[in-house]
DNA sequence: ATTAATTAAGACTTTTTTGTCCTAATTTAA
DNA sequence: TTAAATTAGGACAAAAAAGTCTTAATTAAT
């Protein structure tokens, strides 16, 4: 479904609004070990994560990565899937036309559409607060 | 959402089955032309259906490949992507954890689940008989 | 039986994705 | 101001996906 770069961009920054609720940076090191991912692969994952303004990075000694307090709960997943992965899940044509055309559609469009829809939805309507908060209450889980 | 090769071999078999309702076999080549792909590559993937029985092949002058006509409104959506891309996205975790685990679930798990079984409806809901007709009436198109 | 037509199979190449490593640039703390 | 810590960036490597090409195997028609 997604790439594996926004899978792991993806609990990287639950995990990273995770200790930005208590001010706490992490390094590309901590992260990696916690959501079980490739360290340097992961490290350039933030790096663009950073560049599309969904969290920020603070260089030199006690730096690290971390989400602005306030803004973690307008922070959607679908921002996330956007800025790594790009809009083809939300936009494109299910069975790979060049673009989804309504006026020419395949033969999957009417029923792909809805589910696209759903997915888009989904996303739009998920924020990094309530993410990290259920891994809090320890509900849920960024690796096994 | 899905490989470039599952994308084709929906195509693929929509085309097939529209010409197999009047007993017509069909090439490779004139496959390919038709849903504008990679014509090698197509082949190898219509091998693949073969194997899985989702279509069938005649070696020989005045051969090609079909769909028995009988079966073309059993054969879902869900075969074929079954029988290339596999079962992750039916099963797999939205966040690439080794699996999806109903007790252990990753902070997407929930919303995400909703997703996944619509798809999976969807796609096993949909055979390619009622593809095929929407193409021959005109609604619909398998390339621009 | 022979031949022509056709799919099957495998080796190969190219492109994209995933992943690693080294160095440069920046920043903070002392 | 300097040194240490840290992210940024780019070159590189490995693996997977996408795509090509050549030959073998099979089959139907003659
Ligand atoms: S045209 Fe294919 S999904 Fe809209
Ligand atoms: S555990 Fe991630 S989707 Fe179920």
């Amino acid at each position: 479904m997604f790439s594996k770069a926004c899978e792991y961009g993806i609990r990287a920054s639950i995990f990273i609004a995770l200790n930005s609720f208590g001010g706490r940076r992490v390094s590309p090191k901590e992260l990696a070990a916690e959501i079980d991912s490739p360290q340097a692969f992961t490290a350039k994952i933030l790096q663009a994560l950073v560049r599309h303004d969904v969290i920020q990075s603070v260089k030199g000694a006690y730096g690290g990565f971390e989400i602005d307090k306030n803004r973690i709960k307008t922070i959607k997943l679908s921002d996330i899937v956007d800025a790594i992965d790009g809009d083809n899940i939300y936009k494109g044509c299910g069975l790979g036309l060049k673009a989804c055309d309504e006026d020419r559609p395949c033969p999957m469009h009417d029923k792909f559409k809805v589910v696209r829809e759903e997915l888009k939805t989904m996303l739009e309507s998920t924020n990094l607060e309530t993410l990290a908060l259920d891994i809090k209450e320890g509900d849920t889980f960024l690796r096994r």
